[in-house]
DNA sequence: ACAGTCTCTGACCGATCGGTCAGTTAGCGT
DNA sequence: ACGCTAACTGACCGATCGGTCAGAGACTGT
């Protein structure tokens, strides 16, 4: 969806729907007979994102406290950002601001469930940050991989690069420190 | 400045001057009298932000290649976002969209100097990665400390907790890995 | 040939946007 | 008491916003 790509880059009050239109090839008038309203049309372009969202958070609160059940999740959460990046970077940091609309109001539900999961799994402070720089950081990262300068890799090659640092940030795999708590 | 606390909520686009001067408890035309125009209030804002960020960056670029340099830096840029963390905020992820403001290409000139430096002293791509998680998500999850459930922690234990982190991703510290390297 | 439906459009609406301007108020030096 | 200036305000401006509406084409089944 063209105003998808809009909304990320320029923000959804930032992105007139005449824009829209004109990007699409369009008038606006025809935007509006296909999508009754704007926030309809915010609607459509992100409700599949969330509700993929959604899934992997059923999931993530379905399963033991493990360590094979956190790199489940951190690989699932790598290949949800790879996969609906712009509507990740819409709802990490327009969210906030978009409140009162439903869609958006579910999407911050579940960033608010995801970080109260990490709240009572955790419990230094250090933990809980780690896991906002993570996600948030990972979320940002593909967001602005095209702005930045270095880019152009193959996929898996992002994707594996992605689910190692998540993996060392995220997973208490067996490091120097780890091993010196004997854990 | 209130307005910058709504820039960095709402957005530039999606703040009125109306609001910011209700926030105010002032007209609309008592601040256009104090700054004569919407785009003026957003550079008296955030200029002293990218003051600091350009010292920042300007010391970078000065010191050598080495582990206390990246310390140093790291250190710098953890104050800096605790200092500055709506101003980062604003330019990290509104900067894209407000091209042509100048207060605001001189902010996105400095993040690609910023990523143009890491791109040139990083070999791999999941080290540049590192870098763009780390900032990206530092900046990330001091923006949003209030708005997501778990805070309310002594400044200087998030700001040891902050660089503990970005050490760990960023400065080639003995890890298993290095050793294993030989490094 | 006709009616119906789907897609699309320009003209138009009230609201709100950023910004201008004439004028009011309060304080201060003289 | 006076004039000067800084701070502030409401009324107003053109532009643009999201949204409505009547109608124009294109295509269908009959």
């Amino acid at each position: 969806m063209i105003a998808l790509t809009e909304f990320a880059a320029a923000g959804y009050a930032g992105t007139s729907l005449h824009r829209i239109a004109d990007l699409a090839g369009l008038s606006k008038s025809s935007v509006l007979y296909h999508f009754s309203s704007k926030e309809t049309l915010l609607e459509a372009a992100i409700a599949p994102s969330i509700d993929r969202m959604e899934e992997i958070l059923d999931a993530l609160e379905s399963r033991p406290l493990n360590v094979e059940s956190r790199t489940a999740f951190l690989e699932e959460f790598v290949d949800f950002i790879l996969q609906y990046r712009r509507e990740a970077h819409m709802f990490i940091n327009q969210g906030p601001s978009l409140v009162d609309v439903p869609v958006i109001d579910r999407a911050n539900d579940l960033v608010r469930r995801l970080a109260g999961y990490f709240d009572a799994n955790t419990s230094s402070v250090e933990e809980k940050m780690r896991f906002g720089i993570a996600l948030g950081g990972a979320a940002y990262m593909l967001c602005t991989l095209d702005t930045l300068g270095f880019e152009a890799s193959p996929i898996d090659v992002t994707r594996g690069a992605l689910v190692n640092i998540l993996t060392d940030l995220l997973v208490p795999v067996e490091t120097s420190a780890d091993q010196a708590n004997g854990t």
